[in-house]
DNA sequence: CGGCGGCGTGAAAACGGTTTCTTCGATGAG
DNA sequence: CTCATCGAAGAAACCGTTTTCACGCCGCCG
């Protein structure tokens, strides 16, 4: 009588698995379970008539095979980990955007864990989603500075770098392509017919700083300019350092006509500083940012034009990859995708000309 | 012929499960399965010497168990969703971080999962969640304003929404005290010895700029205070929008010496305006912010004081919360998490003693 | 009319664990 | 010396699903 009850698991509290396994859809469309599962995965000879009765019942009763169960059968869990140490969110969620895309199709879900930059919760989740015998991992930082490889174990799940790379080896990396940006930010300013350009950029022991300075190098290098030392101001990631350094800047030396300023943020201490000093911008000064973080770009007067690491199309592009990986492809080595410019007020474009400047094309290396 | 392909093996490839199984560490300890399955949990009773053995076996070998089974034979899988509307990690990131923090002692994980405000990704995800056996949802969004339920169609996993709210019925809720938040602000503005204050804030139609001009309401009353008309001031969630209503306030009303602004962008907006007229900030007028958002507040010139939602205690409160749900608790109803007064330079408080006010506790409703 | 080859279906073995039920031998009490 | 007891371990059922394999039935051909 009673030996019908499901006997209650391992949840505490009397709370009833409401949850309809094949079992059931199976005893009420009068079939064996295989033949449910046929019959709802499409496979095996089935008479239509029955393949549409279990379908119908399976509805009706509002049954979703468990992926657990799934899982577990085929060996893999349609599930990958993207791992993260930007608390902030800033560059992940863009990131899981884009890889959610790529993914989706496949029908593979995310998994976002933040490490905090803590090693031990690092290993921890690493532990836990190899547990969870996800199909791969995605590992992203807050900065692209090369990092140590994540320790797997004996487990040879695919391993993918996005916005993130790892020190020597060959892992497969895809990262923004920081010296490009710099170089059509650069270009801009140029274009803009600004010659006299200085650059207020963040602390020199970060990769994107001394390689987006490079950047803008090698496109005043094509133009035959100089950029004189005393023109790269080099300090914290802080607005107010940068206000206050554009200050001494614009004051020290008043024929400087373009700011190429390291992030968003920056600039928009750079801004406030020609401001308050009357220099008009983008009349006597022409501004460019990066990173184009829409709380900051889409709010400072004049609105900010700034370099877009289109964090979105390099989760597409990892997701992609890492999608070959799972279907054993060997993948390896750095992928650099293109910024782009995205043209608001603070060079002198027009504004109602909304462009968007695309730069070279992906690069591997 | 083809149709011999569709079975599509688990694993494309040849790619080796590396994985040891719980087989594997019974064979090399030379005991049956069974017994080491309670060898490594600690159930049964088994000889000390056997369950060390076992367990030196296992660490040798790297074995993990496979959380797909366990959850299969569990009943539950030891995850949480936290499915979110807030593209931009703003809100869900910090909660996240709270809930994580109340779920980590009990071996649970979180799964953020981001709907992008589409009413299809969402039913997407809770399907993806419910076939994942997940042992609770929390659902939160970008701002307070009630929002339908989710529609688990005949599953009961305990559903909680943080920073979020349901229409009618009596789901449980978390969220921040509003009306909390806005009274410890003006409290601290009258502290500070203003009178005439005003209040630059976004769209009427939110529910979080209803209850926060309730608060400022609330507390100049006690105060014996007017609030005139004029002095509120409503519009977008627009820096710029800001700027201008400041400007406009302040001319056409210049003894106003406190400004309540109903997010931090608002009051950057209100610095900017105040700065350009000379009107300085703390010295002649006081400004409070609202949201605490550290790369605008940490980066305003004064620094902004700011009311402090705490959005990672309010995520750890609903991991509690949910813990209890899963533990066949049965919980409901809203409960409002106090505000705290983050106090920079924006008031003319010492910035020596970085204090915190604290309002009152929680209040169920 | 008897084998034969589909077709449609059910039975059963996986997947990797947990847990209950047995079994077996050693021990202590009567 | 016998029997009950207990400790230690193995056997087996189970979780929910997929997939392989075997089986019975049908019509067809010879």
């Amino acid at each position: 009588m009673t030996d019908l009850l499901p006997k209650a698991p391992a949840l505490p509290g009397g709370r009833r698995q409401a949850v309809v396994t094949i079992r059931e859809v199976a005893r009420q469309a009068e079939v064996s379970i295989g033949t449910a599962s046929k019959a709802l995965n499409g496979h095996g000879q089935l008479r239509p008539e029955t393949r549409q009765r279990v379908i119908l019942i399976a509805e009706q009763l509002g049954f979703r095979p468990n992926d657990l169960a799934q899982s577990l059968t085929r060996g893999r869990s349609f599930t990958v980990g993207l791992l993260t140490t930007d608390s902030y969110g800033r560059f992940s969620i863009p990131l899981m955007t884009g890889i959610e895309d790529a993914l989706g199709p496949s029908q593979i879900a995310v998994f976002l864990c933040d490490a905090r930059d803590s090693r031990e919760r690092e290993q921890m989740y690493i532990r836990s989603l190899l547990a969870k015998r996800v199909d791969g991992i995605i590992v992203t930082s807050r900065r692209t500075d090369p990092r140590e490889a994540i320790d797997l174990g004996t487990s040879d799940v695919p391993v993918l770098y996005a916005y993130a790379q790892v020190e020597g080896g060959n892992a497969p990396c895809i990262l923004p392509n920081d010296v490009q940006g710099g170089r059509i930010a650069t270009e801009h300013l140029l274009r803009c017919g600004r010659r006299q350009l200085a650059h207020i950029t963040g602390p020199m022991r970060f990769l994107a700083t001394r390689e987006r300075l490079e950047g803008m190098r090698s496109a005043l290098a094509e133009a035959d300019l100089p950029l004189p030392e005393g023109r790269v101001l080099s300090g914290p990631w802080d607005e107010r350092w940068a206000y206050e350094a554009a200050g001494k800047l614009i004051d020290s030396d008043p024929r400087i006509d373009g700011i190429f300023a390291g992030n968003d943020q920056l600039a928009r201490g750079v801004l406030d500083a020609l401001r308050e000093r009357s220099v008009l911008v983008p009349r006597d000064v022409s501004v460019v940012g990066f990173d184009n973080w829409e709380v900051i770009a889409g709010s400072t007067r004049p609105l900010l034009t700034t370099v877009d690491m289109d964090l979105p199309e390099l989760g597409r592009y990892a997701g992609m990859r890492l999608l070959a990986m799972i279907a054993s492809e060997r993948v390896s080595g750095t992928v650099h995708l293109p910024c782009r410019l995205v043209i608001r007020e603070s060079c002198g474009a027009r504004t109602s000309e909304r462009r968007v400047e695309e730069g070279g094309d992906a690069t591997g290396s």
